[in-house]
DNA sequence: TATGAATGAGAATTCATTCAT
DNA sequence: GATGAATGAATTCTCATTCAT
């Protein structure tokens, strides 16, 4: 059993839960079982386990998008806002941590250059599938779509107790899909 | 000068650039010139301080609110809608730091009544507008406006450095003005 | 009962006889009965705290200096050697940690700025001295006296066990003072 | 290249340039180009290594001391004193770092045999040399010869920064040879 | 209202050393 | 001879909080 993927595991579920700052090394190494010493032999510091955890999750992102080579943009639009929605509801802790850790100040620092690879990977492949839909304005519109879905995520999992995430889903759908 | 203004003042600004959880006491004090105990004499502890930050700026909200009683939906909308981007520009720290405390566990948690209560007045006072304009899809409409908001908001201050804020702002008053 | 008296009273004790970095700053609390936050609340840190002890030691040769007002620099000469050997003796481990910091680069790098002060002040003051009796040769043997004695304390403190100080003390005495 | 010379010599620099407690197993690794089992495995402990080259420096002394087998008393001083000189002036660090070895109470207990041993060497042939100028008095001289040195070294090396080391020189050559 | 000395728990990090390979 | 993953004890330092004044 690897020890160094037992530490991510480990970290970015409790990061996830209880927020990077407030999750102490010690409490890693103790739920994952392994020594303190260890993780510093395996990420240099506190932030390099954050830097590792969260360019991760971008390289997730990447093999995801290499994934769907649908012929219709619309097509892509709707795998795309279906595996939003489900992560949304499986995964919500996990993007949680990301949106803590993108928005506090000092996480943001730690991880500056991966949030802006981040960014342009989404952006990019964004503005691809708006191309084939809407040339004129795709810049723009992808913009918007991206920073829609961002303020969904955050309004359901950190603002409202009862988001109506089923029917916002639908008039997603609606509103991008079926015209 | 009022010392406890001062503190709060202070402190919001501290926990605005640095973020909650990275800002001490001590800093606050040294900024503020003020003696520690004076802060727990005041605010009972951090938390308290942090408490009464956020829901002085949920007073603020309500300020405004009452403020505009324009006759016309649409009028709000437009006064709403230049608000916010006006806010985004100006006073960005301050916004991030609201959406930083509502996203990380532990300073939600702290404020957790305090998000609801504010929650429930944005979403009240937005549905008010929305059920002038389109009442049977209100409701719906009402939290995609607040999530379109909040996207744009997370977008522009964490994500991207090149965010096309005025040309996002076009686009919404073209799409919830101008039909 | 001072406990920031206290602190730099056993530090300097412990710093002497084990070494700055081989005295822990928890050494130190448990030997003087206070808590950890305290040396850090009073000195900042750990180096702080050697700072103020090395400092210390400057005034009291500042102190010192003062005191004889000899007329005779011969006189001088005399009481300056005598509580020279007499410190070699009494307060051997003292002056050891001043040596083991002058010459370790680490430690020697924390008190640099206080190094220059010190040898200044003790160069002028043996020049003074000097310049009354060879003035041409002064500040040659000005350097000579003081690399002098403090080859005699290195030697004596940390090289050989059989130093024979009394001797070395009388050849001094003939040597400077009795022509 | 041997990798055990590769480390001794890669050790002798860091620990002179840092200091012994300062330099850490790791940092000698990563400079040397070599694992960190391969220290322990030649030399069995972080100590083991600083007394491989403290002793190393000993035997260098006992090398040079067979070498001058001048005729004359004066002879042997002056090419003394020129190579004490020269190697102030070229090796000053690695001095440094047998002065801070010796002068610091817990690395001088890790070399305490190899001090007394190296201090006895140099004792003795500083003696075999007075002992032809001035056989009643060479035991006390013998000791204040090197104590001088000693002080220059250290004032030359961590006290003064522009310590006027060749006038010295001339000053020391004019005393002991010059008659 | 205001101060700041004092606390103590807990944080990240370092580091010599061991050992299976 | 050579590697590097793994350990665990120790280290410096931080920080919210209390309390006598």
């Amino acid at each position: 059993m690897d020890k160094k993927e037992q530490i991510i595991e480990v970290a970015t579920k409790l990061f996830a839960k209880k927020g990077f700052e407030n999750t102490s090394i010690s409490e890693v190494c103790e739920t994952a079982g392994v020594s303190k010493g260890l993780i510093f032999h395996h990420f240099k510091s506190k932030n390099g386990l954050l830097r590792e955890i969260f360019s991760r999750t971008t390289n997730d992102i990447k093999k995801n998008n290499l994934t769907h080579k649908a012929e219709n943009p619309y097509q892509i639009l709707s795998l795309l806002l279906n595996s939003f929605f489900e992560q949304l509801k499986k995964d919500s802790t996990f993007l949680q941590l990301n949106v803590s850790v993108i928005s506090q100040p000092t996480t943001r620092e730690i991880v500056k250059d991966l949030i802006d690879e981040r960014a342009a990977l989404i952006f990019e492949s964004t503005k691809k599938i708006f191309n084939e839909i809407d040339p004129i304005n795709s810049t723009i519109r992808s913009y918007m779509f991206i920073a829609e879905l961002d303020g969904i995520a955050l309004n359901y999992l950190s603002i409202f107790n009862d988001f109506p995430i089923e029917e916002i889903k639908s008039e997603l759908i609606k509103k991008y899909i079926q015209q």
